[in-house]
DNA sequence: ATTATTTACGAAATCGCTTTCGAGAAATCC
DNA sequence: GGATTTCTCGAAAGCGATTTCGTAAATAAT
């Protein structure tokens, strides 16, 4: 058995491609006993139209990239859910790519998504913040091409498309106040996307919230980590120089381990220092204390994404104008932070 | 600035579009002078030629579709990640599509992808257990129609394709020997997965483990879950009828939510009971005490598949013959379990 | 000078499908 | 019975590329 075509079923009646095709499209033009036999036959063996054939007719592909820079992130795939979920209600599929945090990666990733192979794309791009001149037209080339885009999360101001981001400087506020609010007097900050917008942004909200208690900013007690730093060591200094009290970190996994760290030297989470992180995943629920988080509500965001995405592919939003939404954040209170006295 | 198709092109410089086709494949057949005016021009206005068409010439589509179950289980995402990078490095897309453990989602996924949108399939089918007959078909219908496909983890024994597989058997054996070794008398089994065929093969390793020792198997220490249930208190019953001293949970989170129970009741890990989870994820590692797992190593099984399926789409497979790959776990000793007496 | 061979390009087929248009035959009308 | 409408179907164009084949002109060979 081997792939049918309209041609297979045209030959096999003896008619002609069109009129295959109308039949099987219950076209008024052919008539009830042709119809029927050709539909029977159709049926029976399976045929189903090429899709590709389809989508070049349609210039339309029915599907939407998807370009993350990390899959095994806990947060990207639940915006990845959001997104998944929605297109596939609206009829879409997805064609999804990581980047692996590589420019050249996505690039190559852009370049291929772009030419035709989907309507639209939703990309959180590494280029956020490196980006090279060049790359950043190849961006712009996506919009200029008329390929509808949204971006998320790590986004690029010089492109002018839908966008869905996190306040993060608000909650980089909320996450300090609360460790403020509940006694905590000299605050930590663990940052280990150092280099993105997103970190500056909840750095941003933390000054804020000292500046609001009068409490001197302390550049020593922002610790930017990489992926390849030894997290105990350099937590070292901090935990010997200075007296804290309170950690902020600026993702699930750097809280967490962080939090091991912290229990391993002795210390009481939360009497002794209390903790915050960022990027509510699956992990923060169950270490021991379980850890208060700032949730970004991943899942929504991509349905968000994906809901603006369509809209714009199918022209239900206004053309040339872009929106950017802005997802507030929720701070998930568990047991890594005191309680905020009655008072 | 639209897209700019080979006509375009052509009829900007009053050549036929097969000119520019051959220009721009850098032909012998065109001449110097007019493929270097062609080839700028193209690369000034970033011509890029239609993917879906070509597609259609060259019938196949370079990309790949994906049918997992949920997305948001670390061990798909692992597979997805192994598969995502093998079939980036071959030149391959992937179209991934979750089907929520719903077998409508699954029929119509499969049906979809099966109509030329991608070169092959690679799928954890829900269907493994309840098949009923009209999906079977369904199924039987992809590989009937020449489409390459693999099954993994959860496969159907009646479709004749390339599998990958976990030795289950292997691994529910090699987790409750090595509770046994490290001094447990009485061994639960909690079973989340209770319908599928995995969760059978994983109870029956623990069942040869128990017999090697002469241990009669206990019915009512087999505890199946569902998702709804509340945890607490079924194991509640066990808890206060039976003296366990062990307990195997056959994913990861129930893994981590039992050992939650067990602590709060007051037992101490691993020495009043201990602990082995299947499926190593992320949460294993950070809770305390880390957690002693079986790995899957789904991203292995990912790489394998994508390895297999193209080998397959690219013919460097023999034809007909299907291979069952069958991929070992490892026991990931952690802080769950006890240490193995020396002697 | 005649023939043979490149060179350089265009026409046309093809991939599989949709859709418009045209046209013969049958059915309806006046 | 001739004109018109309705049925029913096929031919052909088009979607955007590749590729085979044909051919005129230019060059080379005899």
């Amino acid at each position: 058995m081997i792939k049918l075509t309209l041609k297979d079923i045209a030959s096999h009646f003896s008619v002609s491609v069109s009129t295959v095709s109308k039949a099987l499209h219950d076209s008024h033009e052919i008539s009830g006993e042709v119809k029927k036999k050709i539909q029977k036959f159709a049926k029976d063996n399976h045929y189903r139209p090429n899709k590709v054939a389809l989508n070049l007719v349609n210039r339309s592909t029915k599907s939407i990239g998807v370009v993350i820079p990390n899959i095994l992130n806990y947060f990207f795939v639940q915006v990845l859910y959001g997104i998944e979920k929605v297109a596939n209600e609206r009829g879409y599929s997805i064609i999804s790519c990581v980047t692996d945090h590589s420019l050249k990666k996505e690039t190559m990733t852009l370049e291929m998504l772009s030419s035709g192979s989907v309507d639209g794309l939703i990309i959180s791009s590494v280029a956020s913040e490196r980006q090279t001149k060049t790359h950043l037209e190849n961006i712009k080339d996506i919009v200029d091409y008329q390929i509808p885009l949204v971006m998320f999360d790590r986004v690029m101001d010089a492109i002018d498309c839908d966008k869905v981001i996190v306040d993060d400087l608000e909650a980089g506020y909320k996450a300090t106040k609360y460790l403020l609010d509940t006694g905590c007097k000299t605050i930590a900050l663990v940052n280990p996307i150092c280099k993105t917008k997103i970190g500056r942004l909840r750095i941003g909200g933390y000054k804020r919230a000292l500046k609001e208690r009068n409490i001197d900013f302390d550049e020593k007690l922002v610790i930017p980590i990489e992926p390849k730093d030894d997290l105990d060591f350099i937590l070292s200094f901090i935990l010997n120089d200075k007296n804290i009290d309170g950690i902020l970190a600026l993702d699930e996994i750097t809280a967490v381990k962080t939090m091991g760290i912290i229990k391993a030297r002795g210390y009481h989470v939360p009497n002794d220092i209390a903790i915050i992180g960022f990027t509510n995943g699956q992990l923060s629920k169950y270490v021991t204390p379980a850890l208060t988080m700032i949730s970004q509500h991943g899942s929504y965001i991509g349905e968000t994404c994906a809901n603006r995405l369509i809209d714009r592919i199918e022209s239900i939003s206004t053309p040339g104008v872009y929106e950017t939404k802005v997802v507030k954040t929720s701070l998930i209170v568990r047991d890594s932070t005191r309680k905020i006295p009655l008072g």
